[in-house]
DNA sequence: GACTGATCATGG
DNA sequence: CCATGATCAGTC
């Protein structure tokens, strides 16, 4: 442990921690997730040396970062899971007090090109979804970024049930897909995988697969989860009361 | 409140 | 450009 000067003058001085090692087994790294429920955000970026955004609305992904430096993640921006060793992907969760879950999850892009896996086994959506630890941070849409609280990690494998349901979504869009509907390529279509824009900008364009089979420009897609899945996997593993 | 399209930061 | 991390914000 080291101390020295706060990032924003040399008033304060604060006990400032290095990132964890990554974890030896999924039991290591759940214990250390567990061990940060009922923390605030703040108190979790100051073992760090981090200041926390006042909101979110240029820091969109400040909380899953923070998270993973204090889990010892290590992939970074890397198309690896967040905890290679493991093969555990971390993904927070922003839930209301009462717990249901506020916003959809994004999963990965979606190859547009003619690319896309061939089945639903092979597919990148599956291998993302294999084994999540679901991180839930309790907030309202008002709560200030730094006061929000780390809720009960839960560390996840789809069940046989939600595995076929997320495999006909899957089946369903990627038939659009390989027939080149990119009109059909909107967030109207699956009951738990959707497909959405993914970019930067909505204008923003890719070379994908046209109707015809040629090439076309178009914004980029990711698949997402939708929340009522989400929270149908919280619920089923989170004691209530 | 749910839903859908739009957007923000960072690194290679 | 693509990947990582997601939430914002308007409309229904």
């Amino acid at each position: 442990m080291v101390q020295r000067r706060d990032s924003d003058g040399a008033r304060a001085w604060s006990t400032v921690e290095p990132a964890p090692p990554p974890p030896h087994s999924e039991d290591e790294l759940v214990r250390r997730a567990r061990a940060l429920a009922g923390r605030r955000l703040e108190e979790v970026a100051a073992r760090y040396g981090l200041r926390v955004p006042p909101d979110q609305r240029r820091h969109k992904g400040f909380v899953g970062q923070l998270l993973e430096t204090a889990l010892g993640a290590t992939a970074g921006n890397r198309a690896e899971p967040d905890f290679p060793g493991l093969g555990v992907e971390l993904k927070t969760l922003p839930v209301s007090p009462d717990g249901s879950v506020r916003e959809s999850t994004f999963v990965c892009t979606a190859p547009m090109d003619g690319t896309l896996d061939v089945t639903w086994e092979a597919s990148w959506v599956r291998h993302k979804l294999a084994r999540v630890l679901w991180l839930p941070i309790v907030s309202e849409a008002d709560t200030p970024l730094p006061e929000r609280v780390i809720g009960g990690a839960i560390l996840w494998s789809p069940s046989s049930d939600e595995d076929a349901v997320l495999r006909a979504d899957w089946v369903d869009l990627a038939d659009r897909l390989a027939l080149g509907e990119l009109g059909a390529a909107n967030a109207s279509h699956g009951v738990a995988l959707q497909l959405r824009p993914k970019a930067a900008r909505a204008t923003d364009e890719a070379w994908m697969l046209g109707e015809d089979g040629e090439w076309v420009r178009d914004n980029p897609r990711g698949f997402y989860l939708r929340t009522s899945f989400t929270q149908r996997v919280l619920r089923a593993r989170v004691r209530v009361g």
